[in-house]
DNA sequence: CGCTTTTGACCCGCGC
DNA sequence: GCGCGGGTCAAAAGCG
C-alpha cells in the first residue's frame, strides 16, 4: 500500500508510532463488505489448501489466521494491483462445507481493473451495479465435475454433510446449528441454479434470511436490489473473473477460455454496517 | 532482483 | 480488569 493514494495514514508507521493503532480505525470503520460463498470443487481444495480465489486483480496475501470454530484458516489478502489500493479480501472454507469458499470483500479497488475486459462483461453498465456479474450461463459440465468433486470430499469430511443436504434443498437454518459456529451468518440459497454458487448476506440487522429470495432474484438474472448506493465507488469493471483460477488446473477446465471461468463468477452483496 | 508467501508477534475490540 | 479472538504488520524465506 502507499499512502499515497490511500488515506491510511498507519499505513506505514511503525507500531510504536501507532498509539491509537490501526486497528481501531479499521475495526470501527467497517467499510463496506461483499461477502461471497463459492462453490469449489474439492479437488481444489485437495491441490491447494484454499487457492487463493484469484479474479482479475493481483491479490497479495498479507496474513492468516486460524478461526475459531472452523478447521480451515483464514487468509488475508490486499490488493496489489495499485499501491494505493486499499481493496482487500479474506478467503475463509466454510466450517461446515470445506467445498464452499467464502470470499469476504472489503473496500473496492479505486483503480481500474487490469483487464478482465478481454471477454465480454463490458455490457455492464458502470455506475450501477459493476460488482454483480451477470455471467450466469449454464455450465452443466461444471455443475457435473463440482459435483463430482462433493462426492469425493464427502467423503473426507462426512461429519459436514449433515447439513450438506441443503445442496440440494438447502434452507437457511433458522438457528445454524447453534453450538459455536455463530461466526457464519451467511445464508445458503436454496438453489443451485446456473451454478454452485451461493449468495450471502452478512449479518444485517434488517436484512433478515427473508432477503434471500430477493438475492435468488438477481442471481436469476434479476436486477439487484438497491447496493447501488452501497458500492459508491463503482469500480470501473467486474471484479470477480475467474474465481476458479483454481479450476484451470483441472484438465477439463485448462480448455476453457478465460471468459468461461468469468461466467462462474458470482454475485456479491455488499452489506454496509448500519 | 523483485515480488509473493509464510509465520510469529503485536494490538485492539469485545465479552465475561 | 482480564482473557479471547480477530486483524494487521513485518521480517525472513521462497519462487519466477
Amino acid at each position: 500500500m502507499d499512502e499515497t493514494l490511500s488515506p491510511e495514514p498507519d499505513s506505514e508507521v511503525p507500531k510504536e508510532l501507532r498509539p491509537e493503532g490501526q486497528a481501531s480505525k479499521r475495526r470501527k470503520v467497517v467499510h463496506e463488505k461483499t461477502v461471497v460463498t463459492v462453490k469449489i470443487g474439492t479437488n481444489v481444495g485437495k491441490l491447494k489448501n484454499e487457492g487463493p480465489p484469484s479474479d482479475s486483480w493481483s491479490w497479495r496475501k498479507y496474513g492468516q489466521k486460524p478461526i475459531k470454530g472452523s478447521p480451515y484458516p483464514r487468509g488475508y489478502y490486499r490488493c496489489s494491483t495499485s499501491k494505493g489500493c486499499s481493496a482487500k479480501k479474506q478467503v475463509e472454507r466454510s466450517k461446515t462445507d470445506a467445498s464452499v469458499l467464502i470470499i469476504t470483500y472489503t473496500c473496492s479497488h479505486n483503480h481500474p481493473g487490469p483487464d478482465v475486459s478481454t471477454t465480454n462483461l463490458t455490457q455492464l453498465q458502470p455506475g450501477t451495479e459493476d460488482h454483480n456479474l451477470p455471467a450466469l450461463l449454464p455450465k452443466q459440465e461444471e455443475q457435473e465435475k463440482e459435483q463430482d468433486h462433493e462426492q469425493e470430499q464427502e467423503q473426507d469430511h462426512e461429519q459436514e454433510q449433515e447439513q450438506e443436504e441443503k445442496q440440494g434443498k438447502l434452507e437457511a437454518h433458522p438457528a445454524m446449528k447453534s453450538d459455536h459456529e455463530d461466526h457464519f451468518h451467511y445464508i445458503q440459497s436454496p438453489i443451485r441454479s446456473s451454478q454452485n454458487i451461493m449468495i450471502d448476506q452478512e449479518e444485517d440487522p434488517f436484512l433478515e434470511k427473508t432477503h434471500v429470495s430477493s438475492t435468488l432474484g438477481f442471481l436469476l438474472d434479476e436486477e439487484p436490489l438497491s447496493y447501488s448506493q452501497l458500492m459508491s465507488f463503482s469500480t470501473p469493471k467486474s471484479e470477480e473473473n475467474d474465481f476458479f483460477d483454481e479450476l484451470e488446473e483441472l484438465p477439463t477446465f485448462s480448455s476453457f477460455p478465460s471468459f468461461m471461468r468469468s461466467n462462474l463468477s458470482l454475485e456479491r452483496i455488499p452489506s454496509v454496517p448500519s
